[in-house]
DNA sequence: TGAAAACGGTACTAAAACGGTCCACTTTAA
DNA sequence: TTAAAGTGGACCGTTTTAGTACCGTTTTCA
């Protein structure tokens, strides 16, 4: 199972959430309450999207976040980004650090790139907004965490 | 960074080894030899892959191992299902075991399903032929191992 | 103007995953 | 029958991750 980060799946709850009332300011722990997630957990995320610009923070008494965008301008790939770091399953990534201590023998070299590429494009063409419509699956009873997904297949 | 399993991409390496000459029967510790990795995960790598039929085993003396399929049919989406699980970014996968905790909160429900597809299509469209030529991108001296990468970049 | 409410940043801890190793067993060729 | 090779499983140290705690900074409002 290819792991995509917990906090990121948490982070589309939280933006659902937010998007809900566009323009409006929510507190961390309201947004704690309405996802049932610990609070900690929900703030220390919302730090890191508000780094990346996908929410906006407001400061002080009555301050808050608010959605930077509408759901439809987020694509799955900034978030990723925003919490999983580069978009890219593995190796041969240009500009990287380091080289390879068994390059002599290694024949893939450039390949993952356009592996790379493709899923970028694919998750590049999933807003947030579509990836949370329930109507295309509607099975609400039913929804399991990645977690839980991951704890029972892996 | 979406993480790869490490053994992932040495089975990259290994089968593109085996995939030089087809037919032939190859001891893992020739493999270790060739590809500079050690030779115990060389072996774990080989049992993983031979239970997942991507490569034949022979047992006794003289055994050893040679590639089920040419190169050009193993696709890979079959790689990392044979050495990550099940080929899924996350969540509400069919079929799985456990129910959401927080599934009243969540929006989200079976809309990572269509990641997974599309992800799971990219990845089927590359064979391990075209991964390892290195023609498309000819950078001999520069190849980087994923570790490298992910070190240097998350 | 000061107290309270909220975000911001850093550092720490516990738990899980992962890579890697080892060993006892089985199979087969010579 | 012995040596060479794969098979299966357990084990352990390291790394990564999630989650927590603490304190600083900013802003509002009485």
């Amino acid at each position: 199972m290819i792991k995509l980060n917990r906090l990121t799946d948490y982070a589309v709850m939280i933006l659902a959430q937010m998007g809900k009332e566009p323009g409006t300011i929510t507190k961390s722990a309201s947004l704690a309450a309405e996802t049932g997630l610990p609070q900690p957990t929900i703030s220390k995320i919302l730090k890191i999207l508000t780094k990346k610009n996908l929410v906006v923070s407001y400061r002080g008494a009555n301050g808050g976040y608010s959605a930077a965008h509408s759901l439809d301008k987020i694509t799955v790939a900034d978030l990723i980004e925003a919490l999983d770091g580069p978009l890219a399953l593995t190796a041969c990534v240009e500009g990287a650090s380091e080289n390879c201590n068994v390059e002599a023998f290694c024949p893939v070299r450039g390949g993952w790139n356009r592996i790379n590429k493709v899923i970028r494009a694919a998750l590049e063409q999933v807003s947030l907004a579509e990836l949370c419509t329930p109507e295309i699956s509607p099975r609400l009873p039913n929804y399991n965490s990645p977690n839980e997904i991951r704890r029972g297949l892996n």
